[in-house]
DNA sequence: TCCTAGCATGCAAACGATTGCAACCGATCG
DNA sequence: CGATCGGTTGCAATCGTTTGCATGCTAGGA
């Protein structure tokens, strides 16, 4: 807890000028290699750390990137906001995180406080209406949105056409051909896109599609779980994992065999999913490269460009054994 | 991305001086209330927003608390830290958070970083060195650490010694006389902590108790099994549920019935230890309340008292299906 | 020797907000 | 009627840093 030392501390010490230390410090060239030498070292031996606060505001840019999420228990949301943070540093930005709780009106709250504090944002699965995600985006910052769709930003998604083909064409090719669908939050645009590109394959593979709601956690797994057993279906793909194994759960518990009566998979593959019994098959996608591109989009656009279109990011389907061959017809119990 | 309006904006528009301006907006009470109403809605209606940067400077304190975090993955330590972010939010303080990937140069560097930025830091389990440790203490900023005991900060930490000994009692009291703990990552101060009152508990229980080295993942828990396997001990407790679940998943793999075979217990749990199979006894702390704490440690001391003492929080055995009766002998194989 | 070019340095303004102090107002009191 | 006082308001300094511009110095050419 010791005493600031400012750069007049430093000036002084040295024997020369604030404007000179300045610059001995900032790599100016118009300044003598000896003094910078000399300033350098006395600055170093008096501690001295630039005012970042100072710095900035006299500079006028932010050099924060204020980031919402809906929820950073979820290994996919803090794997991603890794690659994110890593970008964003190496451009000399770093992260001031807020997390939502899935909660629409606090993702709002958020996005009011963060653009205070912030030179651009990253709505990160935003759960806000599109009214409010309109809102949002009319901010006087820049705004990258992850995993939803949206105009006047950047948007760095997640390819649901790609995954979903994938989900029910690896099903198909096992002999399913009614799949029940376990949705996730109302609120999630990603829900939709699920819902949505996989009515779409599912009709194009004659695959009858049925599907529930659920929602983002374990509990909602779980709970769906005597739906799920009296549905018709012989394959169910969840919203995500944690609600992928949250139903393993409830099957194991009631007695339902896993792949041989029903067979789950999911989107996501977040690390615990091949720790589920059964290992859970799912989606794997490059969750730090998403976050590294939404700062790509970003930088460019600090820098002046227009939005570049939005990117694509094209997942990959890890088979584990919670998918198997069909059987002729589910089981009723209970 | 409109322009952004300024104090002097509002002074203007509104026919009056940026002090009374100022003063009109922050409350002050030597300003007629007609002018603060009027300066109110003339602000309003040109949708000034104060500058952050500037505010904060000219005030001279940082409102932000810089965070470390081993790993945001893991939902233990994303708990906490929405304890942690709630509390200092209502104390008008946000937080800048920074992952270290469980290692300790990248702590240290982070720490750096942040203090920079920060009126305050928060170390979480932090992985330093304790030489590490006392540079980061010396900071001219408070520094509260949770989860690991240090002189001159706040400290607040899960009560190990009651942990362990709720663990073990639980295990002696289904008759196993032979434990085995499979250890964290060597920088953790926790694992250090659970190993010595581990050691200290099973004495006085007349429990064996063997190590072993592991870390902090599925993965790790998943490679320890072997080891596990040809053990003597009838039960497993492992340094926290997601080694705990991946040592499940190996022993499910490798035919090892839990818990007629082997028992296994851990520290944390995270949501998802109930919904391994079978479900994981584990240790539940109310990991928002550390969070709170923390900040509450912090508030004292940033408005000038000394650091109290440290808060230890008790945690409490959630008993599920991974734990049972000892067997006699456990059977080797492999 | 004097002038000039060019490099190195210092002075001072600026960023946007807060705040101590002085100034001003009308009203009250002596 | 003038001084005083309480209550409002504005002026100007200030936080720590960067940077345009002026200035001083040195060296080289005429």
């Amino acid at each position: 807890m010791a005493e600031r030392v400012r750069l007049i501390d430093v000036a002084r010490e040295a024997g020369t000028s604030v404007s000179t230390v300045s610059r001995a410090l900032n790599g100016s060239d118009l300044i003598s290699p000896e003094v910078v030498a000399h300033v350098r070292a006395v600055a170093g031996q008096l501690g001295y750390r630039a005012d970042k606060r100072a710095q900035e505001f006299k500079l006028g840019r932010p050099l924060t990137v204020g980031v919402t999420v809906p929820d950073l228990t979820n290994p996919f949301f803090s794997e991603v906001l890794k690659g994110l943070t890593g970008a964003a540093r190496s451009g000399g930005y770093r992260l001031l995180i807020g997390e939502s709780g899935e909660d629409p009106a606090e993702e709002l709250r958020l996005v009011d406080e963060l653009v205070d504090y912030s030179g651009a944002l990253v709505l990160f699965s935003s759960r806000l209406t599109r009214q409010g995600l309109e809102k949002a985006i009319a901010q006087p910052v820049p705004v990258v949105s992850i995993n939803r769709n949206v105009k006047n930003a950047g948007v760095v998604a997640i390819d649901y056409r790609a995954a979903s083909r994938l989900l029910l064409e690896h099903l198909t090719g096992l002999g399913h051909r009614r799949v029940l669908y376990v949705g996730g939050p109302a609120t999630s645009w990603s829900d939709g896109e699920r819902r949505r590109t996989l009515r779409r394959t599912a009709r194009s593979l004659d695959v009858t599609l049925d599907e529930i709601d659920g929602g983002w956690s374990g509990n909602h797994g779980y709970d769906a779980g005597p739906t799920v057993l009296h549905s018709r279906a012989t394959a169910v793909i969840t919203f995500n994992d944690l609600v992928g194994i949250g139903l393993l759960s409830w099957l194991y518990d009631n007695g339902v065999e896993v792949p041989a009566e029903l067979s789950v998979a999911s989107y996501d593959d977040i690390p615990i999913a091949s720790y589920s019994r059964p290992p859970l098959t799912s989606l794997r996608n490059e969750r730090a490269k998403l976050g590294e591109l939404a700062w790509e989009q970003l930088s460019k656009r600090l820098g002046g460009a227009d939005w570049p279109p939005p990117d694509l990011l094209t997942p990959e389907l890890v088979v584990r054994a919670s998918t198997g061959q069909a059987r002729r017809r589910v089981r009723i119990r209970g």
